[in-house]
This record gives structure tokens, sequence and C-alpha cells, in this order.
DNA sequence: ATCACGTGTGGGAGCGCTCCCACACTACCT
DNA sequence: AGGTAGTGTGGGAGCGCTCCCACACGTGAT
């Protein structure tokens, strides 16, 4: 067997050339139809169409991509540890949201960890290369040079943070600042004076929002700022633990806690129970993301609900028109770019 | 800092050809020195490198696999709904082994969901048009067509799970069978005399071989079987608690359960506990995966590890070497291409 | 009749690579 | 001297598409 007969033309896959000689027609005739264009005439779609079952045609995406210079992919790159990622069900319903949006398109999905350097390594050598269509980024930190590098690169792109995490690219926000407001704002009105907040991570900017939207409530309420009731935390139950302890120590006579996430409301209600703290009767306890947990704490946890599955709709749908934009290279249209989504606090009896 | 410097030309970004010019040599030597061919003398070598670092070049993926026939990435695939994805931490390891062995490799990792009817047409859509060099198939179910259309499309693939599954495919499976017996064996040595099992989703074919193995367990210490102490679950918290609800009803007696998933044993646990059941005092406890909740239980779970993250890693060991295999078409080596990974019983205080 | 258009259609010219053959050029034999 | 390897190198011939120009047809206005 001559080893280099592998590059085998006649058992391969069928290409265009082959359809159209079927269906007695052109190359390009069936690339039209192939794409869908509405220049071809009925019958001879309908020709085409039947040649391309007949023989099972599928459509080479690596020629494409070389031909017309797009890949149909975009990539979801979750700049974390792939533990985090696991962990939070903010990735997950981020990922359900993304999927279902981009069910009936013909875009693939990537999914890429840039958690550690090398991973970031990894990622810049892959969009230098120009392997995807656009990017999807969550979850960005204070000084992550990412989105710089998008924007340099010119590949479209799509950030779930607030506009000024990065200015020069199109985002999808939820309403933290809100979101946290209304939490506060639910606990004033229950009659809680003490109310302390235990922050998520302060370098992502979301984190920063809520702190903004905490401190307003109290202040727009008459209360005096107390920055010893604010203790950050990493949006870990770990972290949770932690900032509880020192908060009871500090505050013992605190009645509220408004935790940045639910893993962390979950940390600080076992510090809580351990001291002996009753939940809500001496202290409310308020999460933030209405995951799965919150409603299977004991008691079910108030929290803040982020439209997060939304959130990655509108991300899908943003970049998906960024990059038809692309190609006639007009109307960078900077109109709506930045979308906000409400929040909504979800009432259960830990307040 | 000379990256900008060919980049006014078409617009576009450097090409091989380019890249020749510059250094002063053929295409066919540049290529070579970018698939490191060991045929190029060092001269010419470092003068190709410098032009590659001046000129900023990276290969275009799309012309490549359009000459070369490849993609350079593989799928692993999970037919399952996302949500399972994500609540069980086999796949996270399976991910995380699955990700290391790939980090020095070229290849790239393509996360596929098909949990569903839509997501199955998709990917046989995928498939069918190779836009990947080879798979993995992780929870196979038995009755998949997945395997056989895989064969069928003679993409290199690897199946985790029992080589019955596929005879076709590579595989590779921890020792479900084995570690069931050690787990019951265990609780045997203990003194315990009424063994429940709750197994996992029976349609996976490793939940089936560790039924096998605790039967021929207590069947070989000489225990009639009885089969009102096998009760089946799912994998999931609910059916833990569902099916031991079910065992203590029909056997208050029993002094033991070896449950088919750690997260199977939460849900069974707290079930014991509302039944006033002491762990292990009154009723022994034994978990499978030894994931992370085994060790956070109270009391910390025994549990039997499988190697899963090593079980990527082997998997990835071996589709590499089958896509390799793959470019002479001669040797399709049938040696030692089913692979068993040992498991090891990790006792905590539950038993 | 001529012109002007719009609508379908065919096929050439690439896209940027890899593969492989041909061709130096150098050893080291007979 | 001629022969025979082996080594490094250049470049033609594609891979299977998309893009776009050319062109064959209508059809209606001049």
């Amino acid at each position: 067997m001559a080893s280099h007969g592998a590059r085998g033309r006649s058992g391969g896959r069928p290409t265009l050339e082959e359809v159209a000689a079927r269906a007695g027609v052109g190359r390009g005739t069936v690339s039209r139809v192939i794409n869908g264009s509405p220049r071809v005439s009925d019958a001879t779609r309908a020709a085409v169409e039947a040649a391309v079952a007949e023989l099972g045609y599928v459509p080479n995406t690596a020629a494409r991509a070389l031909a017309a210079n797009r890949t149909d992919a975009i990539a979801l790159v979750v700049p974390e540890p792939e533990a985090r990622f696991f962990a939070e069900p903010y990735f997950s319903d981020m990922l359900r949201g993304v999927g279902a949006e981009l069910a009936d398109s013909e875009m693939q999905l990537l999914l890429t960890f840039a958690g550690n350097a090398r991973g970031r390594q990894r990622l810049a050598q892959y969009l230098a290369a120009h392997r995807v269509d656009g990017v999807l980024l969550v979850s960005v930190h204070a000084d992550d040079p990412l989105p710089d590098l998008l924007a340099q690169l010119e590949i479209p792109a799509v950030i779930s943070g607030p506009r000024s995490a990065a200015e020069a690219l199109t985002s999808v926000d939820s309403d933290n600042y809100g979101g946290a407001r209304s939490a506060v704002e639910h606990l004033l009105a229950r009659g809680r004076t003490e109310i302390a907040h235990i922050t998520g991570r302060l370098d992502v900017y979301g984190a920063q929002r809520r702190v903004d939207g905490y401190r307003d409530a109290l202040r727009d309420a008459g209360h005096e700022t107390d920055e010893l009731l604010v203790e950050p935390g990493d949006f870990t139950e770990e972290g949770g633990r932690r900032a509880m302890s020192a908060l009871l120590e500090r505050r013992p006579g605190l009645d509220a806690v408004f935790a940045g996430s639910d893993v962390t409301a979950a940390g600080a209600r076992q510090v809580l129970r351990e001291a002996g703290r009753r939940i809500p009767d001496d202290v409310a306890l308020i999460g933030y993301d209405d995951s799965a947990i919150a409603r299977h704490m004991d008691p079910p946890l108030t929290s803040v609900r982020q439209p997060i599955e939304e959130m990655g709709r509108a991300m899908i749908d943003l970049l998906l028109a960024e990059i038809a934009d692309r190609r006639p290279a007009a109307s960078r249209g900077l109109e709506r770019r930045h979308a906000v989504l409400a929040t909504e606090l979800v009432v259960r009896a830990s307040s």
C-alpha cells in the first residue's frame, strides 16, 4: 500500500464541485444555495438541494474559513482557574444563556480558560491567530490587559461588566448598584438598623458597585457610615466565614448582613449559627445571585437575582451584531452598545 | 517593535511567503522551521526564526487545516445536559486531567454538550464535517449510537468506560468492580452484616459493574443475596434521599450503606439523620468518587477514589497516539487499547 | 430596431498553507 | 575519475471553498 496514497481522492468526502456536477450547475450556484443567497431560481435551488442530500455533502470548514476569512466560531473566555468556573453558578448560568441563544446559529462556541500565566499566553497566541470571529469576556478584573488586547487586534468582543471596564468594548452588565440598594432598603424597611456588608472581590467591578449601592442606601436613609460594618470577602464560602467572624468580633450588635454572593452568605450563616445567632430572628441575611444554594439553604435565603442567563443571551446578540457589522466596514454605530439589565430582590425566610 | 512593519500591505497578517522573503529563503524552508522539521541547517533556522519574530508571524490555522487535512483540535463530548456537567465533580476532574495533559500540545480542546436531541443533531453534523481530529467521549449510556457513528466516520476516539461499551473504540476505565468490592469488603471486615447498596444510573456501564462487585463481595463472604438491600439511584442527591427512604422502610435493620456516588451518599446521610440513625455508630456509609463533598461531609465520608484526573490524562495520551497513527495508514496496533486504572478506598470517619 | 436594465448563472482567481519532487552540493566510496 | 549516497533547499501543485466579473438571457422603454 503506497504510504502517500492516504491523500485519497476517491474515498474522501464530496466537494462543492462534485455537487455542482451532480446537479448540472456551476460551483458558484451551489455555493449560493449553501449560503442561502436569494439570487437563485427555485428550480435550480431544488436541484442543488437534491444533489447535496444524495451525496451527503457537508461543507469543508477549513476551506470556507480560508476563502472567506472567517471561522464561524466564537470564544467564551473565562479568565479564571477552571476550579472557580465550576464552583460558581454564575458561569454555568451564563453558559446556559449563551448556549441557548447560539443554538439556532451556525456559530460554534469555544470555552477557553485563561486562569494562569500559561493560559494567558495560549490565549494571546490564539487570538493573534484569529481563530475565532469574536470573543465573549466574562469576569474581567480591574487591571486586566485582555480588553486592550482585543481592541488592538480588532476582534469583535463583548464584555460582561460595566462600560468603564473597557470603554472601547461593547458591554453587558446587570445593575449591581441597584441590586445592592434594593437589598439594603429591604432590610431597612424591616426595621434592621445595624447592617453589615461582606463584599465580593473588590478587583471585580461589580463587587465595587455593590458596595456603592450599600453605602448610598444607608446614607440616603439617614444612617451615618460605619466602615467597621464593611468587611472584604472574595465570593467564596471560606471568605464568608472569615469575614463574618471578623464582623461579629467588631460589631457584635449587628442585626443584618448583606453578603456579596450566596456562597459567601452560606459561609456567613455557618459562623452565625456557631455564634448562637438565629436567622432571621437575631440577624437577617441576604445573598446575591439567587443561585440554587439560596433556595436550599436553611432557612431559605433572600437574594438578589441577577438575570445572568439573559445577560448571556444579550452578550451573544450584541456580539453577533458586531461581527455582522464587520463585513461592510462602515457604520460603526456606537448606539446602545452598553446594556444594563435590571436585578430583582427575591425575598425568602432569611430576612 | 517591528510588528507593525508589514501590516500595511493588504491590511492583513504576514504570510509564510512574506516571512520567506524576509529571511531570504523559500516557502518550503519556512514551513519546515515552523513545523520543527530536523532537515534544516542551524543557520537557516535562526534566520527564519528571526524573521518570524520581526514580523510577528502567526500561522493561518484555516490554511493549514485545508492543506494538511487536519484541524489540530479535539472535542470532549459530554452526552449530558449541561446542568449535570456542572453538578458532578466527575466532569470537572476529568476536564482538569485532560486540560493538563493537553497543555504542552498544540491541540485545542472543544467542549461539546449533546444532552438533548437538538444537541445530538448538531454534534452529528459537526463530526460529519470533520471539524476535529479526534473525540473524547465521556459518560456513555447503554444504547448510545455515538460510538458507532464515530467508528463509521473513522474518527479517532477514546471512550471512558469499559471496553464492552464500544469494542471498536479505544477505552479507558477505572476498576469499578474492584472499587465496589473493596468498599464492601471493608464494611464486612468492620463487622457489618446487613449492607445495602444504592446504585448509580444503571444505564451507565460503570454503575452496573459496581453492583456486580457489591454482589460478588457479599457472595464470596458467604452472605446470601438479598435483593431488597439494593435500591436504584441516579447519582443525584435527591435520588439518594429517595433510595435511602425506601431501604429504611424495607430493611430497617441495615447497618451499612454503600452509595453509588458521594452526592448520593450525601442524600442518604440526610435521611439517615432524620431517621435518628447515627453515622457510623448505627449505620456505616461509604460513597464513591472521593470528591470534595466526601472530605467536607459530617462525618467525613469513606469513599472509593477513582483516578479521574489520571483517566483524563490517559484518554488524551491514547487519543493523540491514535491520531498520530492515522497519518501512515498502517500499523493499526490493537495492543493495549483498553486501559483499566485502579481505584483506592479512602477510609474516613463514616465507616 | 436599439438600448438599458435586472436576474441567474458559470467559472477564473485567489485565500495561505503542506506536500513532495527536483535539484544543487557535499561528502565518501570504488 | 565516476559513482552513490545523504543533506539542505526552492518552488509547483494542489487542498475546497468564496468572491466577483463576465455573460446569457429576459423584459420594458425608447
